[in-house]
DNA sequence: AATGAATGAGGATTCATTCAT
DNA sequence: CATGAATGAATCCTCATTCAT
């Protein structure tokens, strides 16, 4: 390898071949080497730039989640009407058909995994949880936000682990009869 | 330990401590050599009960997703009215904050993770589904029963992540809206 | 290497082969790599047959130290007279310039250093020295015996710190006085 | 961390921190980075002020070795008698018993050690002894000397690696014994 | 003159799996 | 039929040292 003595992304780095690891060979896939090789990163660098294995996941999801929070967010983002917004729950729910999506939920659910076990991931969680209940909360009322929460978080799963997707009329239906006052 | 040469029921005990080490410290953290102390079994058992590390966590996927489906079941046995299957939903959401199906949620991630990534799995998660909706397809409409079954695997991740538990009213209106014809 | 499946003297061979390394490295120089190494052994024999560095050391240092132990009281197998006791006394401070009694020093002060420190190693100096006791006490007075053992220890450190031997007329001298009713 | 450019006193600190460290966790425990972050300095220092580990080593036991010889003649300044003198050698092996003296004694195995296998760490061991010599020197006679020193050198053994202190009438009788003309 | 960043070698240990018995 | 012994690969992590700044 070239010596590169100065390289001041090589963190960010770290982390995005973390995320990618995560995603295709699921956090018991990651390791030390395995981030490194991916990386282009030496061995040493690893517990270099993170205390450890350990802080190396936490940066990587809290990272991740605070990337899809966002993207949650920007559904919302200008939603005027009750309309548009049951518009924006549907792209959503629709959007996780997306090949990139589906990288996105393998990865969700590889951290809740880590946070149902182990209380130190829960704030990473709690945080997310948090951020999209703001979202919802925006264009919602405080009542129907769980709901749609909830909702679209199961249909999520729905779509990581089923043959086929849902039937979108039926997603529509549901989010319809829970919005309607 | 004494030699035990003839006994029937180890492989069912290393199959129950699998789970149990699963809820305790991930997929990740089952080898061979814990499971067997955890089941009082020598190592060399191992290998010769189950063809590796992937078997043994199929079989034991595969009876703890049959566990859990019954009893997701039961809840819905001898229920006659819509009153009734409401009253059960309700239960099963409400159920999920015991320490005891804290433990089963545990799991499930695990599995779930798993399954996201990995297509040997998926069969185990599949079959799964199916049985609740035909549990819930005995006592709903065909069309809200994914929507319901959405909504519980919500709440459930809600419960599993969140510091408190979703507000009892609000789960129900989201049950009843849902369910109301 | 050629496989070896069948080999009962590994765990000796193991023993011995860290006793040489401490001798020629000291503790610090001791590694799993180098024991295995210099023992013909794969790696990972070493923590199959100990149960890590520690377990290793102790196994290894006990057994250093029974067998010096014996070695010493065999100095004083057979002696009936004053005269033979104190020739073997004297014989044993003599002896310490031999190479191979050096060997033992230096691995002795390996002990002694670890002992000081951590007392997980002070039972094996403890027995040590109550085994070296009881010998001396078999041909010396009771309050004669601590102080010889003094002695004999205070001149086997001259002898592997300094550049010269100490003057036999003056070990001689000082044994006498000490025995000297 | 505050930029410290102008630290006069950081070679001194250093050297203090790695006797601090050998006591504590002993030679092999001894690392720059924990060096450094024990005399809150900052990693590259370690190289800069010293030539790397062997010479930190060097000088740190060097200056333990001329505190302690220090130390051991301040017990004999002033002594005229000969009842003086027994009592200063009386003195010194009874101050072994404290924990401060603990310390030291854990130390000087420490460089006994090193210096039993490495001769470049024998001038310190050689120098020390030298020292002790001459103090004992100016109080007794030449023949007395040596035998003193090894007689309290292996009290100070007994001190640190037996459960029970030797007995004080048992150590008085032995100094007497080699002092009486 | 001083130091933060970087790295390759080596540390202990765990592991799934194989195999002779 | 069952298993204890054995092993090589891979794990995370620590380290002394180098070097550009």
């Amino acid at each position: 390898m070239t010596t590169r003595r100065h390289d001041p992304q090589r963190r960010d780095r770290i982390v995005d071949a973390t995320l990618d690891l995560i995603a295709d060979a699921g956090v018991a896939g990651v390791s030390h080497r395995r981030v490194a090789e991916r990386a282009d990163v030496p061995l040493g660098s690893m517990t270099y730039h993170f205390d450890g294995m350990d802080d190396l996941l936490h940066v990587a999801f809290t990272r991740f989640a605070a990337r899809v929070a966002e993207t949650f967010a920007d559904h919302f983002e200008g939603v005027e009407t009750q309309q548009a917004a049951i518009d924006a729950v549907l792209r959503l729910i629709g959007d996780l058909s997306d090949e990139a999506a589906h990288r996105d939920v393998v990865i969700s659910y590889e951290l809740y995994t880590l946070a149902a076990r182990d209380p130190r991931y829960r704030g990473i969680t709690t945080r997310w949880m948090e951020s999209s209940r703001e979202a919802l909360g925006r264009v919602f009322d405080p009542g129907v936000t769980p709901q749609l929460d909830a909702l679209i978080e199961g249909f999520a799963l729905y779509r990581a682990l089923a043959l086929t997707p849902p039937d979108p009329a039926i997603v529509e239906d549901a989010v319809r009869r829970l919005v309607a006052g």
